[in-house]
RNA sequence: GCCACCGUAGCUCAGUGGUAGAGCACACCCUUGGUAAGGGUGAGGUCACGGGUUCAAGUCCCGUCGGUGGCUCCA
């Protein structure tokens, strides 16, 4: 006789199975008609799980009103609401096979197998749309049917659906006892589908669905399996949700790097030029030059040493450190010397043959580098090294060149050409915590400066059941625990990926999620014991004998690209004063104060500043408004009144009106404080305490 | 690379197989205006590119290039 143990501690016993749709009718009428679903020892399930023994019961209810649903709730509504778009679906295509339907975040999809010659396009989104509506007006409920697996196995088998015969072998091996199938009505004809379940009790519970987009994707997420028709869609429990969501991803669009890369000149990615190669406009420069100036800084302070390598070198480099031809399908193709190519003509060489005998070696070239570490290697190698000398921290803004799939290009988040503010270290194992401590430090220090402060940090460690990593094991073991330990340090929390590392070594990976959701590594600290080994580096230590370093490949940044176009996000392009393109713009108010404006100008630029002067034959209110869609920090209006006082008349960036006159100079001292301070917060707390309550 | 969709003026986008459009931006003129768009005139196009169907193609079909979303990949 089962008791059940609610969240608020209460109990409430019964002398027979109950139901959570019972529980809750059993609490009160408003509880059994809000809910939707239950948890039962912390399991989501239906309403109609049978419940023989003591549990603790929490129901998941709908709110009320414009209050929004929990996490769970949208997780059956979306669960359902994919089985009503698989209905919608196969009315339109009744060919179409069912494979597997998940929610996801933010919505759900559904992947569907179409018979040969039939794909399903944007514009069956209305039919499918109205269809799914027609559902949720019926509001017909979810009925579960379970069987055994036998008999589940014998009817998908006549049903000839090799996914869901796929699906339930996955479910059996498992351990699942019984197959269930969720039909949408009570009728013996009712559509259904082979389903572990929950769902909400009926489809009308699904407030408003949404199909927002098709893709393709491949069975089991394998490239050379099936190739699946993946619909995605959204639902919530409200169409006031629904609509809320629709404008928050218009928002987002609006401060995609790709909308506002363009809106305030910052880079161009020119077809002529080629797919995923970058054009730092001059804006564009000023931000990412600020950064490496940055940064450069700091690795001053740390010990660094700048150095410059070329964009290509020969093949043989790339095949001792092994990016050729491992990597050659992610490499541009090779370069080769113009003689020995006229020579390979004359002898009649195809392409394949040239491909072959680059492989080989028997032909040599260069390479587009898709690495520095080489280079920087060769120059840890250029002389002899004493343990006196370690660590060697070699560091370059180093450009590299990775031919990527042409579909994975997006933007300046994944690109064919980046810079990376790349450093290698050559140090002794001894050393190894505290310069990845130091690499962690650099990090810190950049997510910290710029206010970033959603991010994940990745530790990956070896997968204790495979063999392909090289390198001695008890090294491995040191390198993780200095790893764990300098992440520890850190003070972010972190997680540990078993699996994760490189078959060189492990490594720290910070990632964080653009503007749509996607996630992207930025910064990584990577140690590696794979190219000392095949460069054959040393170091004599103080027994007069010779010893292998350890060597860190780390960028704090990652690449200059995808930071940068990650920072146009995360501020919306209204980057802080010390990295913004135009730091302050002088609008004098009329022609008659064209003169003041431009000292006040010239005392600008003197001090150091990006300043421009708009004296355009435009009203001052336009002028204003230009200036603030190009996000400028500081606006300095300028008008007889100001002339007279040597004042500037100050305008900020978010604060939609007139703070005050200042000295000029005061304006200029407290402007040049925050961009050297580089405060991400403005200077408008200082200068008009009264007035800083930015919108 | 795979699938779907998209490609019209610098940008954002309209455009029924029958003479190429708007707003913004740009140039010039008027306006000299104290805090988020003053007014006028003008210039700007091989409708991504190449084939095909048709009396006729921006529009329909095929291919190529480029973009977007997802899948796969990411040293």
């Amino acid at each position: 006789m089962p008791t059940i143990t609610l969240p608020d501690g209460s109990t409430r016993s019964f002398d027979r199975p109950v139901s959570p749709a019972e529980v809750a009718a059993d609490i009160g009428p408003g509880l059994a008609k809000a809910a939707v679903g239950a948890k039962i020892d912390g399991t989501l399930v239906g309403l109609d799980e049978v419940i023989e023994s003591n549990v603790h019961l929490s129901l998941i209810t709908l709110p009320r009103g414009k209050a929004h649903a929990d996490d769970d709730a949208l997780w059956l509504i979306r669960h359902s609401a994919a089985h009503v778009m698989a209905e919608a679906i196969q009315r339109v295509y009744p060919e179409a096979q069912l494979v597997y339907g998940p929610p996801v975040d933010g919505g759900f999809y559904y992947d569907i197998a179409m018979p040969e010659g039939k794909a399903i396009s944007s514009d069956d989104f209305e039919r499918i749309e109205a269809i799914m509506a027609e559902i949720i007006a019926e509001d017909r409920p979810f009925v579960r049917h379970a069987c055994s697996v036998a008999e589940g196995m014998a009817r998908l088998q006549a049903d000839a659906s090799k996914y869901k015969i796929d699906n339930a072998q996955r479910a059996i091996d498992t351990g699942a006892e019984t197959l269930t199938w969720y039909a949408t009505g009570e009728a013996d004809d009712a559509w259904d589908d082979l389903c572990r379940g929950p769902h909400v009790p009926s489809t009308g519970r699904i407030g408003a669905a949404k199909i927002m987009s098709v893709a393709s994707s491949y069975w089991h997420g394998d490239a050379n399996s099936d190739r699946l028709t993946r619909v995605y869609g959204t639902a919530f429990a409200h169409r006031t949700h629904l609509k809320e969501h629709l404008e928050q991803l218009e928002e987002a669009r609006k401060r995609d790097h790709r909308v506002l890369g363009r809106k305030l000149g910052l880079f161009q990615i020119d077809e002529m030029v080629g797919q995923g190669l970058i054009l730092w406009t001059p804006a564009g420069a000023v931000v990412r030059q600020e950064l490496q100036d940055f940064i450069g800084r700091e690795l001053v302070r740390q010990g660094y040493e700048q150095v410059f390598t070329p964009h290509v070198g020969k093949l043989d480099l790339f095949r001792t450190s092994g990016h050729f031809p491992y990597y050659q399908d992610s490499q541009f193709p090779p370069l080769v010397d113009p003689d020995q190519m006229a020579a390979l003509v004359n002898e009649g060489c195809t392409c394949a043959d040239l491909s072959n005998r680059l492989r080989e070696g028997d032909v040599d070239g260069y390479l587009l580098k898709p690495m520095n570490c080489p280079m920087h290697i060769r120059i840890y190698k250029g002389q002899p090294r004493s343990y006196r000398d370690l660590p060697v921290r070699l560091a370059e803004f180093g450009t590299v060149y990775r031919y990527e799939q042409s579909g994975e290009l997006g933007g300046m988040l994944r690109v064919r050409g980046f810079t990376q503010d790349d450093a290698h270290l050559f140090c002794t194992e001894d050393q190894l915590l505290d310069e990845i401590a130091g690499c962690l430090e650099l990090v810190k220090i950049i997510f910290s400066t710029l206010g970033i402060e959603t991010f994940d940090v990745r530790v990956g460690l070896r997968d204790p059941d495979s063999s392909k990593y090289v390198g001695d094991p008890a090294n491995w073991d040191r390198a993780e625990a200095a790893c764990q330990t300098a992440a520890e340090q850190l003070g972010a929390s972190f997680t540990s990926e078993p699996g994760e590392a490189a078959f060189y070594g492990p490594k720290i990976d910070f990632v964080v999620a653009d503007t749509i959701g996607r996630r992207w590594q930025l910064g990584t600290v990577q140690v590696d014991y794979n190219l000392p080994e095949r460069f054959d580096l040393s170091y004599i230590g103080t027994d007069n004998a010779s010893h292998r370093p350890v060597m860190i490949h780390r960028a704090p940044f990652g690449s200059m690209e995808r930071f940068v176009g990650f920072l146009i996000e995360h501020f919306a392009g209204a980057f802080p004063a010390w990295i913004a393109p135009e730091q302050v713009r002088v609008l004098p108010v009329s022609e008659k104060s064209a003169e003041y404006a431009k000292r006040v100008h010239e005392s600008l630029v003197t001090s150091g500043r990006r300043a421009t002067i708009d004296a355009s034959n435009e009203r001052l209110q336009a002028r204003i408004r230009v200036a603030a869609e190009m996000k400028i920090p500081y606006l300095l209006i300028v008008g007889p009144r100001d002339a007279e006082a040597g004042t500037v008349s100050v305008r900020a960036r978010g604060i939609e009106r007139d703070l005050g006159a200042v000295p000029m100079d005061a304006f200029i001292e407290a402007l040049a404080d925050e961009v050297h301070q580089r405060r991400v917060s403005g200077l408008t707390e200082i200068l008009f305490p009264e007035a800083a309550t930015p919108a």
